[in-house]
DNA sequence: AAAATGTTTGACCATGTGGTCGGGATCACG
DNA sequence: CGTGATCCCGACCACATGGTCAAACATTTT
């Protein structure tokens, strides 16, 4: 079917995908134009029609290849291994991730605040369903008396929350930080690893 | 200059500026389209354009309103007060917000999302200038001894992290949950009053 | 070197979009 | 009533946008 993509294929669709995923995450799917997305991949409109069939194409494959990186961290969380430990590497991991990664969080962020009209069935199966998975770990680890008694759920998504954060509203918190009060995501690492180690400790 | 508006003209205003609300909010400023919001309001295109100059018009009335409601809950905090009560009430108004609010937190996430270019001054200003004052406040329990020691920043972006999450990305946290296991407000309420008030006892 | 294949783009098209205009409908008020 | 001000909208305009196409250009293969 498809052989082996030539060096140039490689090099124009990473191009292109490099380009459309600083412009949609920053203007949301309706908001890029292909004219935006042309001109910071160093392309004509019409080469990009030549390697994405379409607007809508070029977005699918960014949200396709993204829902697996989002999910590693998670994914990672280990029920064999000592649960404070396990949660504490989960948040930092995923902090890691809005400071090395800041734009695919927010293209995460515009599909979730469009109402998710194109990866709703990824929530409701593959997400969910790790959700529930983690979940009962953490359950496990509760009812055992290892980390205080607390909702799963909600702890995994304050941990989505208060990490995302500094991704998403990366303009705000460096706002109303102003310059003197050195870099955000350090800042975050220390107050957060505070934050879980007094709620989680039992 | 501008006498008593009629009751048409603040009827078909307050439409319009309803009907605008849902549509920037999903959409953001670039993706939102003037029919769309004619056709949410009721009215004619051209009847929207009699009433506001433009689309930047509309966007920038929200916008205009919109800040004062959200700093409100924060300039609530009392000095004076208890200082773990304080704290937990700014976190359940908050949450409150987002519950009875959802379209306004998500106006307000596109348009940090997009770098803030209309309310960047506001964010620099008004924002910065309150959280500085109530982060002193907060320094200053923590200094006496009065809540555990933290930083104040953190924690008050934390506190909006954590409440916002529940209105923005509230269709994942729905997908996630499921139906069974009750309205996602009321888990989230104990689940942060619950991790507040560990994280903040001395 | 020539043929075959892969890559690029200028010109173009249909539709969508923000915004205008002139005139008609409706209202407030004497 | 009537009449002036307010309100409403069909038709229209200029431009942006997603997408097409044929022809030119480059690269690889034989």
């Amino acid at each position: 079917m498809s052989p082996e993509p030539t060096r140039i294929q490689r090099r124009n669709r990473r191009a292109i995908l490099d380009a459309a995923l600083a412009v949609f995450s920053q203007h949301g799917f309706r908001g890029a134009t292909l004219d935006q997305i042309a001109a910071e991949a160093g392309l004509s409109k019409p080469n990009l029609l030549y390697y994405f069939p379409s607007k809508e194409a070029i977005h699918e494959t960014l949200l396709a290849g993204l829902l697996e990186t989002w999910l590693a961290p998670l994914r990672a969380l280990d029920a064999e291994g000592e649960p404070v430990e396990e949660l504490l590497g989960y948040v930092r991991r995923k902090l890691a991730m809005s400071r090395d990664f800041p734009c695919e969080s927010r293209l995460f962020a515009n599909e979730i605040l469009q109402g998710a009209p194109r990866i709703m069935p990824a929530l409701e199966g593959e997400l969910k369903s790790l959700v529930d998975e983690k979940a009962e770990v953490i359950a496990g680890w509760a009812a055992a008396g290892r980390i205080a008694d607390i909702d799963p759920y909600h702890l995994i998504f304050s941990i989505w929350a208060l990490t995302q954060h500094y991704a998403d509203f990366d303009v705000q918190v460096r706002a109303v930080l102003g310059t003197g009060r050195g870099d955000p995501f350090e800042g975050a690492d220390r107050y957060l690893v505070t934050l879980f180690t007094r709620m989680l400790r039992p």
